[in-house]
DNA sequence: TCCTAGTGCAACGTTTGGTTGCACATCACT
DNA sequence: AGTGATGTGCAACCAAACGTTGCACTAGGA
């Protein structure tokens, strides 16, 4: 269900700092390294760093403009990592509520003393 | 809108190792430290390691059972990071939506000539 | 008691996020 | 053109994190 490329994105995504860039890049609609660690608690190189970084794995392009460098969000690729934020939130929901749902069934059997109603699960799951 | 509680959730669930570990601790309902390294491509230690990074933030705890101490999912904290998840991609989502509509507004006033809709915005959202 | 299975701690190496320092390129101004 | 300010790039260095190996300790079973 992971794969090398996913956990790249994650990787990419999981540093707050990297975060904190991608915001700003998608506010600004593009940005430089200069400017970016003008509005973040580290170095330009740092930026610079983090910015080769969200290079390599596609969530952003930069285009030379003068003596800038201006670095832009790669909507495709960035769509791409929050669908697998969703897909790893969505699967981690899933466990947890069918995990709630058999505590719930459990203590309804043990105070109500009939069968527990299992039946009305919509989670096609068929566990791991 | 991040905390440094959220940055330590993220960067703990940030790591491909411990994810898988959440995995299969959410499929087992609990788990040991070399029980989870015989079914993970790393070491007892390192598996030990993550396990204190986990307990560390509250994603999961420990109950020691004889000679064994195994770990369990916090199903509360672990509901709390699919939220942070949640909330950052769908903050990322809106944001690429709105470049969207932007886009397609120009291409629409570029071809068809007339007025782009720029009216139907729902996301409240007043930039920086 | 002795052996096995599980855990904990310590040392070590590698990668990563961050810093400082310096050199190079480009724009603006006189 | 010359000079200074602004923006980048590269290299060295430091600290934290991920992973490894090795050894010592503890609890269950023969």
């Amino acid at each position: 269900m992971s794969t090398a490329v996913d956990d790249d994105l994650w990787s990419a995504v999981g540093d707050p700092t990297r975060r904190r860039m991608l915001d700003l890049l998608l506010a600004d609609g593009s940005g430089t390294a200069t400017g970016l660690s003008d509005r973040l608690p580290v170095t330009r190189q740092a930026v610079a760093k983090h910015l080769a970084v969200l290079d390599r794995v596609g969530l952003v392009h930069a285009a030379p403009v003068g003596r800038e460098k201006r670095y832009q969000v790669d909507q495709a690729q960035l769509a791409r990592a929050v669908a697998q934020l969703a897909a790893v939130g969505d699967a981690w929901d899933g466990r947890l509520r069918r995990i709630k749902q058999i505590a719930e069934a459990i203590e309804r059997g043990r105070t109500g003393g009939r069968t527990p109603p299992l039946s009305p699960r919509k989670e096609g799951d068929s566990n791991g």
